[in-house]
DNA sequence: AACGGTGGACTAGTATGCAAGCGTGCCGCC
DNA sequence: GGCGGCACGCTTGCATACTAGTCCACCGTT
């Protein structure tokens, strides 16, 4: 484990140690490297990390906001257990924020912006030949905050990012699955097309759809990975 | 200055020192008792409150993902100015949040809960009679709480809380304007009906023009209050 | 053998101490 | 008189020390 850290904590040299061990952090929950469940103690991720304990001590506040882990006083902290109920609160966000802001972009979007997005689906494409996983996800995230910026409320992706954590890691466990990454690019076309109509009911329909398919991977994955997953009260 | 965080202090037992000094320094930045480009010092944060640096350092790093204060290294924390593109931004999430909450809760709403909906309203008409701003500034927060809650998807109003820093503080210079509290109560009870109605087309269009209403107080505060107000670039 | 109590080792919460950087005012120089 | 430069005091950032509380395993007793 702590070769990871250090690999993703060497790559962002912005934001003091503070940022530096919240990114760390946060790419290895997201991206499953720290399991649900898990025990976490700020001792240890401060020396795996090289730092000390309040630097990581802040960090862990800022994911307890982000639903990632829990910090019980006097015991320990730890991973979140994706929680259906989490993941659905996150995906009604995402909804809400996201479609609200393609409405605004579909009145607003510049020609050099739609360009953009399109190159960002060629690479898309591109990461989706070479099996690049991370690559795609990266341009899929790269791809919604383009759209978010296109409507003049960069903070609308901020803000879906942060409440977004149960469901990024959902989205992290289903990606491997390669029809899902040409459909997705497929959809992320259509999205383009209705903005490029200006067609706000149009686009975020098309939008909607989209976001939605994400939760069509959860039961497969809940199956394969019960563990992973919050117990639900009967 | 300090008596009166001290007194909102001792109002919140709950969360610890972390949680205390969080909701304090909020409450002070919300209600402009620490005013807008005022600077902050963490020590004298800390000495106020009773309380050492660590704590204060905690909240303050919340209160700037909120965007209420900015910290600015080796230089020190400011209260932030209002700004136009904040609030813009924040009213934007707001409406995008509430918006879709209520167009779930026009599908889900108990008649219980819509009981509870007009019993806060009868309390804010208590509280605009009785020219109890504090009180009618909290059931009005309470009121657009509980409709998030009805929607299934409490977490919308803690976003929608966490975003609207900018926001609530021309709400709160802007409540003392008497009629607008009559209109705003007036508006609550159209909600209300429309969810009754079950009528989610209806309720979502209502709650829309509610919420613009705020920023109907913008300007007259802005023309009061330049020196709370962000230098736009020109 | 089974149960109860006690001690140790862990946890997070808080307080304090040290380092590095910026702003400002003063003092000397031109 | 005006300007350049240095030094002091302030700031936050980070590290470390201490407090209080929980869990768990071990040991003594019944």
């Amino acid at each position: 484990m702590p070769p990871e850290l250090k690999i993703a904590l060497a790559d962002r040299a912005r934001g003091g140690t503070r940022g530096r061990v919240y990114s760390a952090l946060r790419d290895a929950l997201v991206a499953g490297r720290l399991e649900p469940g898990r025990r976490l103690s700020e001792n240890e991720l401060a020396e795996w990390l090289g730092v000390s304990r309040t630097p990581v001590r802040e960090a862990l506040v800022r994911l307890r906001d982000d639903r990632l882990v829990e910090i019980v006083p006097q015991l320990g902290t730890f991973v979140s257990k994706i929680s259906i109920a989490a993941v659905a609160d996150a995906q009604f966000v995402r909804e809400a924020l996201e479609c609200a802001a393609i409405r605004l972009a579909a009145t607003r979007v510049t020609e050099a912006e739609l360009l953009a997005l399109q190159a960002l689906i060629a690479q898309q494409d591109e990461a989706r030949a070479a099996g690049d996983l991370d690559r795609f996800y990266l341009l899929d995230d790269g791809f919604h905050s383009a759209l978010c910026e296109s409507s003049g409320h960069a903070i609308a992706w901020t803000l879906v990012q942060r409440a977004d954590g149960h469901l990024n890691r959902v989205r992290r466990l289903s990606l491997p699955v390669p029809e899902y990454m040409a459909e997705m690019i497929d959809e992320h076309r259509s999205v383009v097309a209705a903005l490029a109509e200006r067609d706000p009911d149009s686009a975020e329909a098309v939008l909607r759809h989209h976001l939605r398919m994400v939760l069509s991977g959860l039961q497969p994955i809940q199956a394969e990975h019960p563990e992973y997953f919050e117990q639900q009260p009967a």
